[in-house]
DNA sequence: ATCTATTTTTAGTTTTGTCTAAATTTAATT
DNA sequence: AATTAAATTTAGACAAAACTAAAAATAGAT
């Protein structure tokens, strides 16, 4: 399994190419700013390995071999972002170019180690579960802050844009995972909400709401 | 810098390139593997990229920078191999095919917090010296066993040969780095030594006494 | 100084992964 | 149903890093 073939595999599983939805050619090439006849070419090889259904011009959806890959790439992905936040301080916007590269480590017993290390997390810093090491992975029960209804509470569990600028964002506001948060009004002008994080309030546009993931109270 | 580019230099280093001595493409071939050919390639890559002098047929010495950048991948996989004995309870023969991986992930903040986790090692768990950040590499002073004279006391504190069934044959005997060691008697006939490790007294082939290094006491 | 064995380089291929440009298929519109 | 636009694939090329086989240079031995 070379380093490319495992990009591709996880670049079509984010893209939803797991649950058997096909994935256009363009789509991944786009997502992996290369170019598309690029992706043909891969699609034809990792279609002979098995790893993923390829009907010309039809696109391309992962076998249970490919998710099964696919989701081995993101469980050492995540981990290793934990392990770059909670071991070696780093900020949450640092860690996803380094995890691009430590993916790719091939070594059972290290990443199991780094996973016992880090005493076995269910999320990686972005707030994104973590596949077991059995391949089982369970999405959260969340919802966008912005689909929230007036004075519903809950805690912000994750972001939906993990880029740098917003992650940064997010911290010049001090607003961060594991806050509680009260959604106290909805401005009908500009989709702007209102709202109490960990018991201080403050005014939110629409663009940060609706990239902000929260697990709401029950 | 490539993968393969970045381990040409380092096997270079190891057989001597360093101190502007010419290493022959054959030697170099043989420890990486590969066939001599290749390393006529590489060799002209890096001297284009100036990492290396290479006059036709005279073999290669590295440059300064050909040095430098040598010691950063060697610093990277001795921390890597603390790292995975110290943090994540690798024993010393497993550690060094999985730093040969790591030791080219691309990230000089990554490598500084390692070391700051690590508190700055000197050594590596085979006793080689662990290069500064700036490129500083000191070799110990040490002897191998086999030269030690009779009634010198030590300290175990490398192995010259650092492949894994050595390393095992040291655990199940019982030697290790950091272990007190005196001569006792040579036996003339095969060369064998009677030592005191750590009090105990045992009996040590050549094969064994001049694979390993010790640290006279003054 | 010449011959020979060894080392090293060159020339030409291969594999992997990418690209551009052209051809083909599909999808949308009239 | 024919036309057109967009998506996709093919064909051919390229760079990196390896290989094999043949040619050239060096070093050792006579
Ligand atoms: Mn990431
Ligand atoms: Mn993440
Ligand atoms: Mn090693
Ligand atoms: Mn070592």
């Amino acid at each position: 399994m070379t380093r490319s073939e495992e990009n591709y595999l996880k670049t079509i599983f984010h893209l939803g190419g797991g649950d058997s939805k096909s994935i256009t050619t363009n789509a991944i090439a786009e997502q992996m700013e290369t170019k598309p006849s690029s992706v043909t070419d891969m699609a034809k090889k990792l279609a002979e390995k098995g790893l993923v259904n390829y009907v010309k011009y039809q696109g391309v959806s992962l076998t249970d071999s490919g998710v099964k890959t696919a989701l081995s790439i993101i469980r050492k992905h995540r981990l290793w972002e934990v392990f770059l936040v909670e071991k070696l301080d780093f900020s949450w916007d640092e860690v996803h170019e380094v995890a691009e590269q430590l993916e790719h480590i091939k070594s059972e017993k290290l990443i199991d180690k780094i996973d016992e290390l880090l005493n076995f997390p269910k999320y990686d810093p972005h707030g994104d579960p973590i596949p077991t090491k059995d391949g089982k992975f369970q999405e959260r029960d969340k919802k966008l802050l912005s689909e929230m209804a007036i004075n519903a509470t809950g805690v912000c569990v994750g972001v939906k844009d993990s880029s740098v600028p917003f992650l940064k964002f997010l911290d010049k506001n001090k607003i961060a995972l594991g806050n509680s948060i009260k959604v106290l009004d909805k401005e009908d002008f500009d989709n702007s909400l209102r709202i109490q994080l960990e018991g201080k309030e403050m005014r939110i546009s629409h663009q940060i709401a609706s990239n902000l993931y929260v697990k709401k109270n029950d």
